[in-house]
DNA sequence: CTTGACTTCCTATCGTCGATAGGTATACTC
DNA sequence: GAGTATACCTATCGACGATAGGAAGTCAAG
């Protein structure tokens, strides 16, 4: 696993230009990288990039990662309490936050936003990975069927594309999350517990 | 107003353009068309559309207006129900059918799926007029403050983009659309009657 | 320390795409 | 019938992602 000198070198490199690349992506937006202005900007010429990066997609890719990896750190630090609402509530402004805070991050992804990227299936592990956990927390505020999980991931999705296209940088929809989640775990209690 | 056989010919052709790019869209995605495929499409050779249209973009525009215009017409073509919640879950259904029937279009109208571009205002002026009735209809129905509106709009388009990238063609979330808007009407009601 | 392989970066060039320049034949107008 | 506008063409541009092939630097084995 000890990566050895030349490892170690070409993941830093790898991870520097991942940086660039989102620094680049947050002034053009996601699909506004050039290879060029990368390549450029980490002190390269363009055709260098392909040493470290297959296509452009493989980039992409990565950013995918990186990002997906950033948001499970964040969420890791979270220290939820315990009550389950409140701790789904804490999670999804968390994961609110976070997609906000950086436009071409979120359309990177949470929107399908370049032509023909999919991300590879290691890299989409890491997004189901924090899916899954909203699975869970949801379970032991009593949410158990598919269908009302998917609505709750859905609300909050379009909360958050509706936040980023129209008010980016504002809190016109973002606000109403947390009245949101109430309303529809009330409406899933009422259902459970005799109507 | 009466257009002279120079004027028609040309909107014909305009039309046989759109129409034939709609296709490509709906085989290649709605940024996959290239301008050489669509001229050879409509028997053009690619520098020809510049005669019709002075830039991919405002192909894309015209799209657009397009695309608004056909849901418009649907919507008018619309009977709507007396009651006004039956008639605001007809609307949202019609309106989620019509997005989700043709992906390529949803992207263009309802998602910003092509980077840099951006409606223009004539063009746009069609789409809120389609969400202006949204509006009037939710007033009929009890929904007097914008951010209730903002929530119930944002809720459908988190059902649309659920729907269509994770499910295309089913109805996993779309399903869900018309309990979405009992629930939420339902607690505008409560909190307007006294609570 | 030297040799040979691997790593890292380069220049040159390709194909595709959107866009422009400039020319020509057809269609309409007076 | 002459002049103009329309509608299309060929040729070419510049930007982009991608590939080919080579040169310098790094590193480990003898």
């Amino acid at each position: 696993m000890t990566a050895g000198r030349v490892a170690e070198r070409r993941e830093a490199k790898v991870a520097s230009i991942v940086d660039a690349a989102w620094k680049l992506a947050a002034e053009h937006g996601i699909a506004g990288i050039s290879l060029y202005a990368l390549a450029r900007a980490v002190g390269m010429r363009q055709p260098s990039l392909y040493e470290y990066f297959d296509s452009k997609h493989a980039l992409y890719d990565a950013m995918f990662a990186d990002g997906n990896r950033k948001l499970f750190e964040r969420i890791e630090a979270l220290s939820l309490p315990r009550d389950p609402r409140a701790a789904v509530k804490k999670y999804m402004r968390t994961f609110l936050d976070f997609a906000l805070e950086d436009p071409a991050r979120c359309e990177l992804l949470f929107e399908r936003h370049i032509p023909g990227f999919t991300p590879s299936p290691e890299s989409y592990a890491l997004a189901e990975e924090v899916l899954g956990r909203v699975g869970t927390l949801l379970n032991e505020a009593g949410v158990t069927s598919q269908g009302d999980i998917d609505c709750i991931v859905a609300m909050v999705g379009g909360l958050m594309a509706a936040q980023l296209s129209n008010d980016p940088g504002g809190t016109r929809w973002s606000r109403h999350l947390n009245r949101l989640i109430d309303l529809y775990l009330d409406d899933v209690n009422t259902r459970s517990t005799g109507r």
